[in-house]
DNA sequence: ATCAAGTCTGAAACTTGTTCTAGATTAGCG
DNA sequence: CGCTAATCTAGAACAAGTTTCAGACTTGAT
């Protein structure tokens, strides 16, 4: 039976199990360092030495640290998305329920802020070089959004709504972990872009 | 008493006129180097040395990386605003002119990508300890959105949704610099952020 | 079991941001 | 002018991301 995770990538070479184990540690020593300390407290030699494996290996498996950090993210949002599935947000309409998923989701983050810092930094740091991993983790975010607005077939002017829904999410992320904009800021921000969903899905048509 | 050589906001310690030539040197060797090669290719070495300046001093007048490429943006951003007072955006409404002015603003992002790439990377990418200077872009910004608004007295509502139309367009210009969204992409998100205007300021606002 | 190809390890080397030091220069002041 | 503190310079040194390499280990196919 081939075990197959549908999690990431295309086609890449199935992987033995031992090498499956070593990224998994890999991964879990990144997500801890980064629980400690911050993007600055995840560090290649120690992240090998932590996950047992030497540095060539590390790279080998991860070819650069924002990759390693975007490749936690992803994990981290798997995780997430599940929690999420089961709990589905209680609002009316779509842009509460987003919000409110959303808020989650930043609840989430400020228990491991310093997790959050490194994630979210690597994120809009990636260079074109980590492009494809980058678009996976917003690809995994748009279905978490549509999720909660409960949409099957989103319009074009809906899809746009839930970039810049994105768009805001991440930069509202990036100015409360540098100390720029408060815990109720970030609420009111993300409460003001969801009513773009409102804009969007016309009342009674069908 | 070690002499603050920051930036603008407070009251920095005047600087001799070689001190203000040296920090123009710097803020021009930093916007070459980047126009060529972006984030990367802004080495702090070559910044010395190109900018005629020991590799001490340069970091007594930026701090970090981070803190020279931030400069460099207040500076071209206080560039922009100057080129677009001279010639305010034609829109009906203000969301028009808003999204025209970020428009405006996109396309001559566009005529230096490598520049816009090493400037909004570092913003994005910038720490607490870069906090006031980022913070002072921030501002800068809001300024340049409320005049294409033509606001003199802004509501709480409406200068949240000024916010979210910077988190979009920071974020949209990330998503455009790694190659994860086209120009036409950007143009719709800022188009759709926009309409935020509307939604905040009903009607005719006398 | 054996061989070839691919993978992993440990360690050193290289790159670039950042810090440090000792001495030269400059600025302000009496 | 001559002094003192601050600033500037050249260059070494350090830190962390990344690359490289020779040799040991695994794996898969025969």
């Amino acid at each position: 039976m081939p075990a197959e995770v549908s999690s990431a990538s295309p086609a890449s070479p199935p992987l033995t199990e031992r090498q499956e184990a070593r990224r998994r540690r890999i991964l879990h020593a990144s997500a801890q360092l980064a629980s400690r300390g911050g993007f600055d407290a995840v560090q290649m030699r120690e992240v090998a030495e932590s996950s047992q494996v030497a540095l060539g290996t590390l790279y080998r498996y991860f070819p650069s640290k924002v990759h390693l950090l975007v490749a936690t993210m992803q994990d981290q949002l798997e995780h997430m998305h599940g929690t999420l599935r089961k709990k589905p947000p209680q609002g009316e309409s779509a842009a509460e329920r987003v919000a409110e998923t959303l808020m989650r989701a930043f609840r989430a983050l400020q228990r491991e802020p310093h997790l959050a810092d490194a994630m979210v930094r690597a994120l809009t740091f990636a260079d074109r070089s980590v492009s494809p991993e980058v678009d996976q983790v917003s690809r995994q975010t748009t279905v978490i959004i549509l999720d909660a607005m409960g949409l099957e077939n989103p319009t074009p002017e809906q899809l746009s709504a839930v970039r810049v829904i994105e768009h805001t999410w991440h930069s509202a992320l990036i100015t409360w972990l540098s100390g720029r904009a408060s815990i109720a800021q970030v609420k009111i921000d993300i409460e003001t872009v969801c009513r773009l969903i409102d804009l969007t899905s016309p009342e009674t048509h069908e």
